[in-house]
DNA sequence: ATAGAGATATTGGGTATCCGATATATATAA
DNA sequence: TTATATATATCGGATACCCAATATCTCTAT
């Protein structure tokens, strides 16, 4: 894990984008991947891109999985939360002034 | 050069926060590691990091490079304009919600 | 029970990002 | 001129990102 250009200790980007997403949704790897193609105008993101970075998220305790049927659904833990809270303080002061006022 | 999770064609987020900044003011690369440093709440960047991804950037079109004394300062291009306009579009449909209201 | 579909997971490989260390160049001070 | 400081540049290595291909697992339909 790194500090990076990327946000924080949450695998860079992708990490923290995933991060997000969850925090306003629980969902499923799949419903993640298409959520961030549809954000992104993008294709899906392939297996090998999406679950070793839920995995990496897992490992950093940040997120947890609940089996339900089919799918495996992701949410935030509360150290999860209080990751995201910090890196979104950094992405803004980051990124301050490109979305439009 | 990729698509990716990063920000379009121009070396990352990295590229995409250099260029964003040099479209505010011209600088060098001294001046923008400490703008970047600043922003981030880290210490400035390695010469290993901020060179390199200005070096991406020459060679993608998107900067030009005029010595001043002991300093070098970049602008952008009329490309690098215009990719970054399309960069930004994308980073604002990529990130949208992450911004307080 | 078997087949098929969809979700999850791993592997291998290529590129990008970034740092620390080192080297080079340029301007200024002594 | 020589020394110093600062800017610029490159190199080696570690991690992240991403895809294509392959494999496994779980549910549903037949």
């Amino acid at each position: 894990m790194r500090e990076g250009g990327d946000c924080c200790d949450m695998r860079g980007m992708l990490g923290f984008l995933i991060l997000f997403l969850l925090s306003k949704k629980p969902m499923h790897g799949q419903e993640l991947a298409g959520e961030i193609a549809i954000r992104k105008g993008e294709k899906k993101l392939s297996p090998g891109t999406i679950y070793p970075a839920l995995k990496g998220l897992k490992e950093l305790g940040f997120i947890v999985e609940e089996r339900d049927g089919k799918t495996i659904v992701y949410s935030l833990t509360d150290r999860g939360e209080k990751a995201l809270k910090l890196a979104k303080r950094k992405f803004i002061k980051t990124f301050f002034g490109i979305f439009p006022e």
